[in-house]
DNA sequence: AAAAATTACGTAACTACTTACATAATTAAC
DNA sequence: GTTAATTATGTAAGTAGTTACGTAATTTTT
């Protein structure tokens, strides 16, 4: 038997990783194989900057939780694909601020047939699995928010310490 | 609002991703506040060997389902720490027999009482997000296995074509 | 038993990030 | 209005893996 699955609670964050890079996987390969030039990679900040329109490097690391310099790499990429162009903010010249070019927004078009089948495709397998995985992620992150792992379990193994000196 | 969130099914990877990085990092914090040198991403493999004794490298990485090459690297590291030793496989002589060596035996027992914390609260924290993370996580891996992610997402973008040439 | 295929391991180079540090621009304090 | 603190970006080096490739040992085929 799989000693990940065996270990129950205890390899939680192993069985998260290898779900999610199993998804992420699978995602890419369908990326590769459509039309579109596209990386899975890439599909947050596009999203992000065709929400929010214009945004400097740290609001976008900020947003989508990922250091500074991953973003730079990503935009330094994004550039050369000719998907995104930068600015030097007028009011503030530390400020670079990025936004989709109009070639950006069409490979955003492009590939909503693909992100529908994706979509779909997920929530299926969701319900497949008899849960309700988005509800659950939500609970179970707010958790988190409330007090994290780090806390939980530094509380959890300071009460053990009194026990040795009970009697 | 967080986009990853707003985009629901279209960013399950990244949040599971997001999930076991925090979990990960805060159980990394914890032991390193241990008064045992331990590092969380040695648990696995030692996990497996106090099991199973004797393994191959490649037969690690299968169980781990980890590259070889990431075994060799863990194993060379866990040598240096004098948590393991390696021996030639008699019977194969291409085989490098891992195994605990008795500080590695006697790491594995210091850190119990940690271990003992980190699954009471995991186990806490989704009882408290009213989920059954355990089986929900089961089903949800079943369901991948008996048909790939890749290969819902390719049936349902292949069912898409027919509809532009009705009529 | 020799040739071909396979398996096991090792090394190198790459990937998608991270942390640590440096510098320039702005803002706040006095 | 200087000095100090902060913020935004950039760069370098590290991390925990991966894929690609080479070689030695074993097994299979003929």
């Amino acid at each position: 038997m799989d000693l990940v699955n065996e270990l129950g609670e205890l390899a939680l964050a192993t069985r998260l990783k290898r779900l999610s890079e199993r998804l992420s996987a699978d995602v890419s390969k369908i990326y590769k194989e459509s039309e579109v030039d596209f990386e899975a990679r890439w599909f947050l900040i596009l999203s992000l900057l065709e929400r929010e329109k214009l945004m400097a490097i740290t609001e976008i690391a900020d947003s989508l939780q990922l250091s500074h310099p991953a973003i730079i790499q990503l935009v330094q990429e994004l550039i050369q694909k000719n998907l995104i162009k930068t600015t030097v903010d007028k009011l503030d010249g530390r400020k670079r601020m990025v936004l989709l070019t109009a070639n950006g927004k069409k490979t955003l078009a492009q590939i909503q047939p693909v992100l529908a089948s994706i979509k779909e495709e997920n929530k299926r397998w969701i319900a497949e699995a008899g849960a309700n995985m988005l509800t659950i992620l939500t609970e179970l992150e707010e958790a988190l928010d409330k007090q994290t792992m780090y806390h939980r379990i530094k509380l959890n193994i300071l009460q053990q310490k009194p026990n040795c000196e009970v009697e």
